[in-house]
DNA sequence: CCAACCTTGACATGGCCGTGGTAAGGTACC
DNA sequence: GGTACCTTACCACGGCCATGTCAAGGTTGG
């Protein structure tokens, strides 16, 4: 058979025998077995295992992210929900005029007024 | 300004006063504050953290994946990454012939590039 | 000036992630 | 048929996430 078992494509890789199981059972890679259960990495898992490392060190997040990335992938309508949030970004809470807010607003809560005449000079963190 | 204070805030999203600072350093949310420094929530910010609750509820994920999300957002390298990754998904190696192993491989990579290609001319601003 | 509220910082905890190890048992193949 | 390799399952551990809580000190507004 061309395909490696495991602990050759560990070291063909870089991953570890454990990680490679691990990252099977994370669902990030399809593998095909042998009769008797043994996992075979051909040419293509291992291309994409080479890529999947360079892809964690070069851009410094781990399995998991890469878990949610395909849900995104997977479920519009969680990316939808994610893009209305992101789209939605508020610019920093501004001054809205005085007089508005104040004739909404002035029932509900005595108001900070002063405070929130100021508010826009700061910047720390 | 009809801003709330933290603990307030805290009792009107169903947040924790703590969570919400949690939040804010976390970059999810911007403020503004006060003169002296308090945390001043606006109907915006209220608002933004209710949508909040009800996304990692209905979703089932949290702050890191909502952070990571925006990474995929602003940074389109580590978009395009992932996006060539997820392409490349293979077929289960079982039913392909040894023979075809090399032809398939090739195939992959010639969509690879292409597709790295295409990405690269729609992103050159 | 004072009570109530806010700030940052630190310690604590439970849970999941990434990783290693080991044990008990099946497979490959010479 | 024996040796080397594979399988699954479980225990462990350090790290980070999401939270809570507490302490020491500053802000707010009557």
């Amino acid at each position: 058979m061309d395909a490696l078992t495991i602990n050759e494509a560990a070291r063909t890789t870089g991953w570890s025998p454990r990680m490679l199981r691990y990252i099977e059972r994370a669902g990030l890679l399809e593998l095909s077995r042998s009769a008797g259960g043994y996992r075979l990495y051909g040419p293509a898992q291992l291309q994409r295992l080479r890529t999947l490392r360079e892809l964690l060190a070069r851009f410094g997040f781990g399995l998991a992210e890469l878990g949610f990335a395909r849900r995104l992938r997977s479920e519009p309508e969680l990316r939808r929900a994610l893009d209305d949030w992101f789209e939605t970004e508020p610019a920093r809470p501004e001054f809205i005029a005085p007089d508005d807010w104040l004739r909404w607003e002035q029932e509900k809560h005595q108001a900070l007024i002063a405070a929130a005449t100021h508010a826009n000079q700061l910047e720390a963190v």
